[in-house]
RNA sequence: GGCCCCGUCGUCCAGAGGCCUAGGACGCUGGGUUUUCAACCCAGAAACGCCGGUUCGAAUCCGGUCGGGGCUGCCA
């Protein structure tokens, strides 16, 4: 069993076609068949190589792998269809001599026969069935000799020997074309396979107005590789068992093709947050310390110093529970990093009061002489000095918050001041008693 | 317009004639926990588009209808 996926660089990878892609490489997998990557780039006009990059960077980074194509090389030349017009000019020519094809005004003309159907089936629609009569004679060579996708895709398909075509659905009503030019050649027809397309919440063809629908984009939003590729299985498909939360090994184990739903789905962002924070949430502690040292140190766009990198350790954990994204990071510790001490003053005028100033001024004096700045500590002086005062707890440890973290929302109150240190946490209490 | 595909809670998925007074999940609402935000726990609202037919029996099969979508290019 051989299955491919034929991208055209002309964008960056959208995430229907990475769901496409993720289907053809699940199936080849669970059948202990090959896989191939071929760049579709006919249309030389609008293909890059900054897009072609783009795609299988980010095929890679969801996990994709492919055992013959572009970039790891295999028996048929460097897979980019841009490197192959001499052989499709070739068959071109031989459809011509052979009568199947006519030229038309300098283009070659593919001629569809008027009687009769074309029937296949279909790995997830069942049977079907196209009268001839709809199918108009189409160019299958354009009159500057550059190939047209189907006569291409189609000849491309045949010398590499792919055995199941899963492509969208949105080609299905041009492959009766394809198996005409297969049949005329005289090649063995593949099985085909049309997969249901992806909607945007609209329920219209997700595309650019639904914001930028590139894996790319999920990923500079903070969205883990584990997250996005449980999530893209789940759309169209499920391994049963109302099992929903899985990694590529049980994938692979469960999916089949046959399997797969016939009607679009919506892409639902919502759900891939959930996930996305499901799996933060899950990953194990020092792997997700590494992650986020690196995703912060990208957002401040330096390296940490080593009194942050300690600081920020200490309130990772904490933080790893309570975040969807990635990007949800540094927003969370930034009060800990040697960068100018912002409050929010709104946030700080909701939690004012003479109270609360009273508390703040009080448990500074005793952070000043507590020798052992240890959370537990800073907890129960904290929750002695609200009975002392006789306040709300909320008010003191609100009020707090804003003065050491600069906002309302935040890690933990003790951890947050614990991470932060003494000297700090005191001179940023003297700041705010300051602001009365 | 023509050809084709699709139609279960708002969304994703389960359901392949009786197990369905339709199940799970996200989201939503209410409650619990709580120093914030999350997380977590509990409860709740929420769907078989419609009409016929087949059958003892239909979400499941058939027909129609309505609705949505795709294609209809010398784009892919």
């Amino acid at each position: 069993m051989k299955l491919r996926i034929a991208p055209s660089p002309t964008g960056k990878l959208h995430i229907g076609n990475a769901r496409t892609a993720l289907f053809n490489w699940l199936y080849a997998k669970a059948n202990n068949g090959t896989f191939l990557v071929r760049i579709d780039d006919t249309d030389t006009e609008r293909s890059t190589e900054a897009f072609k990059n783009d795609i299988i960077e980010n095929f890679k980074w969801l996990g994709i792998d492919w055992d013959e194509g572009v970039d790891v090389g295999g028996p048929h030349g460097d897979y980019k269809q841009s490197q192959r017009f001499d052989r499709y000019q070739e068959v071109a020519d031989q459809l011509l001599s052979e009568g199947f094809a006519y030229e038309d005004k300098g283009a070659i003309r593919f001629k569809v026969p008027q009687d009769g159907s074309i029937d296949f089936k279909d790995y997830v629609r069942g049977n079907m069935s196209f009268n001839l009569s709809d199918v108009e004679d189409f160019v299958i060579l354009r009159s500057d000799k550059s190939p047209t996708y189907h006569l291409a895709s189609t000849v491309d398909d045949i010398d590499y020997g792919i055995t199941l075509i899963a492509r969208g659905e949105d080609i299905l009503s041009s492959t009766p074309k394809h198996i005409l030019i297969m049949q005329a050649l005289n090649s063995s027809l593949p099985d085909f396979c049309h997969l249901p397309l992806l909607f945007g919440p609209d329920g219209k063809k997700l595309s650019k107005r639904h914001g930028d629908t590139s894996v790319e984009a999920f990923r500079d939003k903070g969205i883990l590789q584990v997250a996005m590729f449980n999530y893209l299985c789940l759309l169209g498909w499920s391994p049963g068992n109302d099992l929903e939360k899985f990694d590529s090994e049980l994938a692979i184990q469960k999916f089949d093709l046959n399997n797969v739903l016939p009607n679009s789905a919506i892409f639902d962002e919502k759900k891939l947050l959930w996930l996305n924070g499901f799996y933060i949430r899950t990953t194990e502690q020092k792997e997700f310390e590494k992650t986020a040292i690196n995703q912060i140190e990208k957002d401040i766009n330096r390296p940490f110093f080593s009194d942050e990198l300690n600081r920020v350790s200490k309130i990772l954990p904490s933080v790893q529970e309570r975040i969807e994204t990635l990007n949800d990071l540094t927003p969370q510790i930034i009060f800990l990093l040697d960068e100018p001490f912002v409050i929010n003053s709104e946030d700080w005028d909701s939690v004012n009061s003479e109270e609360a100033q009273s508390y703040l001024e009080s448990i500074r004096e005793k952070f000043k002489v507590l020798t052992d700045f240890s959370i537990e500590n800073i907890e129960s002086i904290m929750r002695e000095t609200i009975k002392e005062l006789d306040i709300k707890t909320k008010i003191g440890f609100q009020a707090t918050r804003v003065a050491i973290t600069g906002t309302k929302i935040s890690p933990p109150l003790f951890e947050s001041i614990y991470s932060l240190g003494k000297e700090t946490s005191i001179a940023r209490l003297a700041e705010t008693i300051e602001k009365l």
